[in-house]
DNA sequence: GCTCATGGGTCTACAGTGTAGACGTATACG
DNA sequence: CGTATACGTCTACACTGTAGACCCATGAGC
């Protein structure tokens, strides 16, 4: 009931976003709701349940208001894949919560139904569904934590100096690539392009009965 | 060079592996190692470059010897794959460091490589090659981490009731694949149909120039 | 042989963390 | 009225990472 809780998780998801995940400490979090640390408690279990809300909310915020009946599952499965792409990159400290805490939450079993339906729609056979539901969630949480945490974008090293760690005859795929590695990579353009390739392995799994 | 360095960073995956990653400080490493916590920071800047030590330690593990010249593409890929999922299964604390700390080591490096060149030679365009490389290894990674993580198996909560949390009507996908969706999952299995799919999709992205 | 730098280790101290436990108070209901 | 319940405060404890000063053994250069 009371909208306090939701008041407590809102402030830790403002502390979050403008301090990173690391400054929401109960004592930080208490200051931004005017309240004595051990307060919280009232409200929240534990730290740990504290970040379980705070993706919660998040989840929330990522689902399509009413499931659209007027989309194919191509663009259903778009859709949710670009939201939960969008979440991450207004709160790119939330990508690997999303690793760590299980989807128990009903909006989070909500998401995985409508990647169920979607896979049905498409054809995939009943038993395959749930495969390739871990499937395609792994790699669009797995971009987005990539994304996020700057896996795909090694900090300020330039291709150049990051190959040159080693010596080149131990790196034939880099030399071949050289012209290649050095362009800077629109990582937008390329998730669409992963989930046309990934809406292709699932027509082809659609295929084969 | 001292292999002192190497001896601490070996005793915090000791740790981690028989307390959890939580269970490393510096005063715990310390007393490991049999000397005061702030020795450690004569052969270690950081806690962060702690954990940075750590992981490419694993990487190191995870790398083949030598690159067999007499195996497929399709090997190689499956090869470094297991590899891979068998370092986080082993040290399940793991998982999610690798999404965090960029692939710069020189171990890593090389990690990439294997993977450039297999995409090569399956004919994959010289120009998607790098976008290809960074679907394998997010899907790779993250299903390591999913599994390691416990987001694929959500906690005690079996399937009947996680569902439960809402109403029928809502989930019609859960509805439909009920059957399917009690039964006990294989993950070695799993990952190996879904390495099985992402060759396919290689093979196609080989097919279109 | 004496000096001095250097690598490795110790001790103390500080500011920060999550949270258990006891205690207070204000509102709602019998 | 009394009492339960929800909410909040205060204190205290056992941790955390790490800055700063100090110590001592080794080996190189004069």
């Amino acid at each position: 009931m009371s909208g306090r809780r939701e008041e407590i998780l809102d402030a830790a998801l403002d502390i979050a976003d403008e301090h990173g995940l690391e400054a929401v400490s109960m004592r930080a979090l208490a200051d931004r709701v005017g309240v004595t640390p051990m307060a919280l408690y009232r409200h929240v279990k534990d730290k740990s349940a504290l970040l379980d809300g705070m993706i919660g909310r998040l989840l929330t915020a990522l689902l399509p208001a009413r499931t659209p009946e007027d989309q194919t599952w191509e663009e259903r499965l778009g859709a949710l894949g670009h939201a939960c792409r969008e979440v991450t990159r207004r709160h790119p400290w939330a990508a690997h919560l999303l690793f760590s805490r299980p989807a128990v939450t009903p909006d989070a079993v909500r998401a995985v139904d409508i990647v169920y339906t979607a896979l049905i729609d498409a054809g995939v056979p009943e038993s395959q569904v749930p495969r390739l539901e871990r499937l395609v969630s792994t790699f669009v949480i797995g971009f987005a934590a990539s994304e996020a945490s700057g896996r795909f974008s090694p900090g300020t090293l330039d291709p150049r100096s990051r190959r040159g760690q080693l010596p080149d005859e131990e790196l034939p795929g880099h030399r071949r690539l050289a012209p290649y590695l050095d362009l800077p990579v629109d990582l937008t353009a390329e998730f669409e392009a992963d989930l046309e390739d990934i809406r292709a392995l699932i027509r082809a799994a659609a295929g084969r009965p």
